[in-house]
DNA sequence: CATGGGATTGACT
DNA sequence: GTCAATCCCATGC
């Protein structure tokens, strides 16, 4: 694991945490808390993208913004939020320099905060599908469209570190999902321990139940 | 300028 | 298992 500068259980993120290499956020972000309005959950799967390979927003020759990703291309630590097939939301934390197009899209969390809130966003729906999918968990915590170039270290919407009682997540590497491109990176990350996680599940996961 | 395709979900056969 | 919903942007004529 990467060490990871200035970590405070408990706190906010720094910028730094999201100012390295994507793959090595995504696979750190596991285990951490998702803040938004009353609402929280654990982060449980993420995948990392990157302007190099072509499943990213930020794919291209040469790469640029358009009005959808200019967020994606901006300083670390923000949050990028797009629409999905014309319907959904789905949120990723901007890592790496300014002016280079990288992201970690979060998968899922665990609800822990606001159960009541959220269950009343997802009627109907049984608590391991509450937040089990990146459209999913944008419904759960309410994040929207107008929540693209949020502060994940300062404001309302929050990446937090987690505590030091809370539980240590078995992280298991498996292939990012629902793309056609560059399918054969390892660059998905999924917490073993836990049920709230989308499917498919990556292999190492299958084998451990 | 017209068309096609998603980093998805939920309803339905 | 199949399929529609529906927005933004890339591609091609």
């Amino acid at each position: 694991m990467t060490t990871v500068p200035a970590v405070e259980a408990g706190r906010p993120l720094p910028v730094d945490f999201y100012a390295r290499p994507v793959v090595d956020v995504a696979r750190d972000l596991v285990g951490c808390l998702l803040v938004h309005g009353g609402t929280a959950g654990r982060i449980v799967e993420t995948e990392a993208y990157h302007e190099s390979e072509p499943a990213s927003h930020a794919f291209g020759t040469p790469p640029r913004p358009t009005s959808r990703t200019r967020t994606l291309f901006g300083p670390p630590g923000r949050a990028y939020v797009y629409r999905s097939y014309g319907i959904h939301a789905c949120v990723n934390a901007v890592c790496e320099a300014d002016g280079i197009g990288a992201g970690v899209l979060l998968r899922a969390v665990e609800p822990l905060v606001g159960l009541d809130a959220i269950r009343a966003r997802r009627p109907g729906r049984p608590d391991v599908e509450l937040a089990s999918g990146p459209g999913r968990l944008t419904l759960a915590l309410g994040i929207g469209l107008d929540d693209d170039g949020a502060d994940l270290v300062a404001g309302p919407l929050r990446i937090v570190a987690p505590g030091h009682g809370d539980p240590v997540p078995r992280v298991v590497t498996g292939t990012r999902v629902g793309i056609t491109k560059a399918t054969d990176l390892p660059w998905r990350f999924v917490d073993a321990t836990s049920a709230h996680v989308s499917r498919p599940w990556p292999p190492a996961m299958r084998a451990a139940r």
